[in-house]
RNA sequence: GGCCCCAUCGUCUAGCGGUUAGGAUCCAUGGUUUUCAUCCAUGUUACCGGAGUUCGAGUCUCCGUGGGGUCACCA
């Protein structure tokens, strides 16, 4: 079956590139009809954050990702890793090391200065003698001294890597909780992943996991390492370029499907397809046809995708997400109307709650350049007229509305500009905007001869 | 610095030895719209460089160059 999982550690929010890694995985699971696992590796005491776990989780909620069975702590499991611990030292497979910090760190700089690869000299490595005082032992592996380890990766293809590259790394730190390359290869195995799909950061992680597989006995799983999302710059990305926090995206406006399709294509397509619904995502994904280069992060595509989603969703559905922007159209009877007018208009939540907002509530002021141009010359007595048929014909649809407006210019014999400018600063505010007939349909004749009046109030 | 990975329009990408190098986004122009947006149409723009293999190379090999990753008692 196929096991996938993703594995934060809570130091932080869920970062946009952790959700596309989380993404491919989840994919990749529901694809198989398998399950997707998650994991909280939390092995750091000095480090973790509730607040960063419950982050993580929310963000995941957010976008609906689902996973499988209970949520793992590693910081629970700190008896298993310690059996595994014992295990390897009865075995002679790990060894305690009694080199104090400052030894490792002179010999860091030694071979720094010799431009060497930093890495453990092995001196305790079969060491049998009396151990030094005052100095708590940390736990290291033994790692194969010579030969390569290699793996295929589904993203990268065959990868070597010199067992002199990997030394005995440390499992068990000298308060004896274990370390990361340890638990993770560990948890992996027991928790029955068939693939490991991660960022290419952890690729040099994984001769020294495959090392604890290997003298634990457990069967290696495919790995899939996928390259990272940079700034428009190919350099890493950070808070400078936009927003990192998956949770941002929903606060300026994001629909989560349009959030997961534009990191879909971050690395993985599909032919020319560019819209994919979470369904045609599940149908279509495969890891295999992961890229191998790294991505640059782009907001464009996001925008557009967005807009896309925005125009495509269902009434009910944006009524409740506009609920978070300030605008509540539950008991608006013409909730629908508006929405149509407005739909197009915005290509995120908060420009969708903006542009209704300019329906739904009157302007308060009028945009300069817009009143200077439109409330001009004989606007005034235009609008006035105007106003007077509105209450004689009493149109309640936006056709009717609009045989007004076309009324207006066959009697005055007016350009449709005449009325329309004008009518438009007067119910808007601005130049810019919705349909005329199908916002008045929308406000109704009152509410439309309202603003029309408060507007002619307004010109001097 | 050692080791590892990567390299097609500005950006996301298709390509898998023979294509006018395709699509999307962005940008520009035109059309639709009383306006804006949407929508439609058109257009500009790319194979990092150099050798080699081959009848033929974006595609294979090597060498450069550039970018990224990694070298913890962090994860």
């Amino acid at each position: 079956m196929t096991v996938t999982r993703f594995a934060p550690s809570p130091t932080g929010y869920l970062h946009i590139g952790g959700l596309r890694t989380a993404l491919f995985s989840w994919l990749t699971a529901r694809h198989n009809g398998g399950e997707f696992l998650l994991r909280i590796e939390d092995t750091d005491m000095a480090r973790n954050s509730e607040d960063a776990k419950d982050a993580i989780l929310k963000a995941f909620a957010w976008v609906g990702m689902s996973q499988d069975g209970e949520v793992v702590y590693q910081s629970k499991r700190f008896e298993l890793y310690t059996k595994y611990i014992n295990q390897l030292l009865d075995e002679g497979k790990a060894y305690k090391c009694y080199m104090s910090k400052d030894e490792l760190t002179a010999l860091r700089e030694e071979q720094m200065a010799n431009k060497e690869r930093t890495r453990y000299d092995g001196r305790y490595r079969d060491f049998n003698g009396t151990p030094p005082e005052g100095i708590e032992p940390v736990i290291r592996i033994k790692a194969p001294q010579e030969g390569i380890i290699t793996f295929d990766d589904g993203v990268k293809g065959e990868i070597n890597i010199a067992s002199s590259e990997v030394d005995d790394f440390v499992i068990a730190r000298a308060d004896g909780s274990p370390t990361y390359n340890f638990v993770v290869a560990i948890d992996d195995a027991l928790m029955g992943l068939s693939d490991v799909i991660r960022g290419d950061d952890h690729l040099y992680n994984t001769p020294k996991q495959i090392v604890v597989y290997n003298t634990l006995g457990f069967k290696l799983p495919n790995f899939y390492h996928v390259a990272m999302i940079n700034n428009e710059n190919g350099k890493k990305l950070s808070k400078r370029d936009g927003a990192t926090d998956v949770m941002d995206y929903k606060t300026m406006g994001y629909l989560p499907e349009a959030l997961l399709n534009f990191l879909v294509r971050l690395g993985w397509s599909h032919g020319d397809v560019e819209i994919f619904s979470i369904d045609e995502m599940i149908e279509l994904f495969d890891p295999k046809n992961i890229n191998k280069s790294s991505s640059n992060y782009n907001i464009d595509k996001l925008l557009w995708l967005n807009a896309h989603y925005i125009k495509n969703s269902d009434d009910d559905k944006l009524v409740s997400m506009l609920l978070d922007f300030g605008v509540d159209l539950r008991e608006n009877d013409k909730a629908s109307e508006i929405l149509n007018a407005t739909k197009e208009r915005g290509k995120t939540l908060v420009e969708l709650a903006e542009q209704i907002n300019l329906i739904i509530n009157a302007p308060t002021s009028y945009d300069e350049k817009a009143s200077k141009k439109a409330f001009k010359g004989e606007a005034k007595e235009i609008l006035n007229t105007f106003a007077d048929m509105l209450v004689l014909a009493s149109p309640t649809t936006k056709e009717a509305f609009h045989s007004v407006m076309e009324k207006i210019v066959a009697e005055k014999e007016i350009g449709f500009g005449k009325i329309g400018m004008p009518l438009r600063v007067s119910l808007m505010g601005s130049m810019t905007g919705s349909g005329m007939d199908e916002i008045m349909s929308i406000l109704g004749v009152s509410e439309t001869i309202a603003r029309i009046e408060k507007a002619i109030a307004s010109i001097a």
